[in-house]
DNA sequence: TTGTAGGCGTTATCAG
DNA sequence: CTGATAACGCCTACAA
């Protein structure tokens, strides 16, 4: 292995003066940078992350604990996360927990003191617990809000209102709902969502004239909740074609997936006969399906966010030796324009899942995407 | 931070029986060994992974390169080489290569003093570059065999010969192969596969007589190849209705899925009418639909696998010091008993896919799973 | 069985 | 602008 020696006595000079040469250029003579990095070439000099980590204090890595891997539900966030932090000169250590909460709690004690960050996403923890690894190290949440405790937090809720408002404009009378999984207290919320845009049009600035018909009207059939599965999906669609609804919101899209084929199957065509909506795009993104209205959360920016929390928190709590790794490309990053409702305080971000719904533009098809 | 100096003192030990009762236990005395870890709970200390790593010369990081986070094709691999790596007391790292060499290389670099290991999935550098690499570091590739690199790959070809014994064994007469994606190699290798195995019963044991038809009656319909989109496969639906398959084989289960939603609308049940078989279960095991004949790779396995041959060369090549880290639980894991075709000289691994027809034990009813 | 001391590769302080 | 030199926290001969 190559040390700063190698290279200082390639380069005829000290080792102090190849670290400042590789770390702060300007501090160093021209001329003496060019035969240091001359030097480096040659001997194809890389640095030790683990001298470098002893030295400064920090080591260039994030970990992030997510509940599992087996589902891709996370992967996005890991992604974002990893795009991110990359950008920044930082790797991305993963720990999936598996859902146990003695297993997240030693896995992170083990990444402690080996990682600069920790990003905390469907944490089995306690709050306490969180608050506790908190004050030893900058921790951000995903989708769970600490006080005290940075995190982002996507918000669905509201792309369940505009879906609602979306179907009541296309003139929908009777809709179904489909919620799950049981026992969701979000499902609650996002229903209710739905309802209130659907049913009640008193949000809206348009003169009541273009809408003719009373909000009494239009109901929502709930049904559910269902297991999110194909087969659950299309175990209703009987009871879909026969109660007289015209669109369908599925909270998954296995479900919405397993609607459809069946739908498929009895004569029904979607979108074209029957609108069919979805509380995630997980399944059309990987599938390519465009048959679906669907709400798109943002979780790739989210793993980005929880990034630049982090990093936040690292370059603020300036610790005993200030130097900070050079950033690559720092230049070539805006500060987050797309981040609503951030406040400087307390550090929490929200942002906003968006229902994927056609611009209504033109009239009312149903052409979706 | 606690440090070790700050546990020795609350022992009332020297630093280096801290360490050798961390260690190596059985190298302290009972006595000596139980106020060690009394301090050490006490103080809730933990090891500091930068010091560890410079004295020692081992990171306890496995870095594994992929080519994309955003298809869930690499996720089991990652999941797979996780929970091994974890069990042997590392960690993984990702690196996401975005499918550029140049950024794979220049990742790769990054990684090389930082990691133990590296672990290459679908690398897009030339085996020139990856021996340089090996030659600094362990080193262990997926699906692709260099010689003198160790190496995991999965056998896929085999599952579409069951594919097309099964197949015939069912009665089928004719079926059609959906092939994809465009332009790929394997893709070929295994339509031959299944076309081969199904027309071709030379190599049965059974008797001839329970198969009354002779070979030239069959015949494999070829279409493809297709992008692997849910439209793609539904785009074939007529045609296969009006060919009069009674079987088809897709080589991705997007494409299935589409074609099955088609199929639905036509009126043709799957499988009662038609079989539909795939050349993965990704999608299948998302959305837990079991309408399909599948092929499963194992990719968890091949992960793991990989963290072996990776952990066997860190082992063999006894660097300068040859402590290693303490082995958390090896007593608890098997020698790889799943592991087939393993030659000790180049540390090649084969694994096979496997095809997940239904067992032939009732007769040739067509219910899948 | 335990303590002492040197070194791992880098950064940072402090003189020059 | 550059060069010694002391940490950083841990491991491990070598002695005791």
């Amino acid at each position: 292995m190559t040390t700063l020696d190698d290279v200082a006595a390639r380069a005829g000079v000290s080792t102090a003066t190849v670290s400042r040469a590789l770390t702060r250029p300007n501090m160093v003579a021209a001329a003496t940078l060019e035969r240091v990095q001359r030097a480096v070439q040659e001997l194809g000099y890389h640095h030790n992350a683990a001298a470098r980590a002893l030295a400064t204090g920090h080591t260039g890595l994030i970990g992030i604990a997510v509940p599992t891997l087996a589902s891709s539900y996370y992967l996005p966030l890991i992604s974002g996360a990893q795009a991110r932090a990359e950008a920044s000169g930082y790797e991305i250590v993963i720990v999936d927990s598996q859902g146990s909460e003695p297993r997240e709690a030693t896995l992170l004690a083990r990444l402690t003191n080996r990682v600069d960050a920790l990003l905390l996403a469907g944490s089995r923890l306690s709050d306490a617990a969180i608050r506790d690894i908190a004050e030893t190290l900058p921790v951000a949440t995903f989708n769970r809000a600490i006080p005290g405790v940075s995190a982002t937090v996507i918000e669905v809720t509201q792309a369940f209102s505009e879906l609602g408002r979306f179907l009541r404009e296309q003139g929908h009378q009777r809709i179904a709902y489909i919620g799950g999984p049981p026992g969701s207290a979000t499902d609650a919320r996002r229903m209710h969502a739905l309802r209130s845009a659907f049913i009640d049009d008193s949000g809206d600035h348009d003169p009541p004239a273009t809408s003719p018909l009373n909000s009494t009207q239009r109901s929502v059939d709930i049904l559910g909740p269902v297991a999110p599965s194909f087969s659950a999906g299309g175990d209703l669609a009987e009871q879909i074609t026969e109660s007289g609804d015209t669109a369908v919101v599925a909270y998954n899209s296995a479900v919405a997936l397993g609607l459809m084929h069946r739908l498929g199957t009895l004569g029904v065509r979607v979108p074209e006969e029957l609108v069919l909506a979805t509380g995630d795009d997980l399944v059309g993104r990987a599938l390519e399906i465009s048959h679906f209205v669907t709400v798109s959360q943002p979780m790739a920016e989210a793993g980005a966010h929880l990034v630049d929390l982090a990093l936040q928190q690292l370059s603020t709590s300036g610790s005993s030796r200030q130097s900070k790794f050079p950033d690559p490309d720092a230049a070539s990053r805006e500060s987050q324009p797309d981040c609503e409702d951030a406040t400087s305080t307390d550090l929490h971000f929200t942002l906003h899942a968006v229902a994927n719904v056609p611009s209504t533009g033109g009239g009312n098809e149903l052409v979706t995407r």
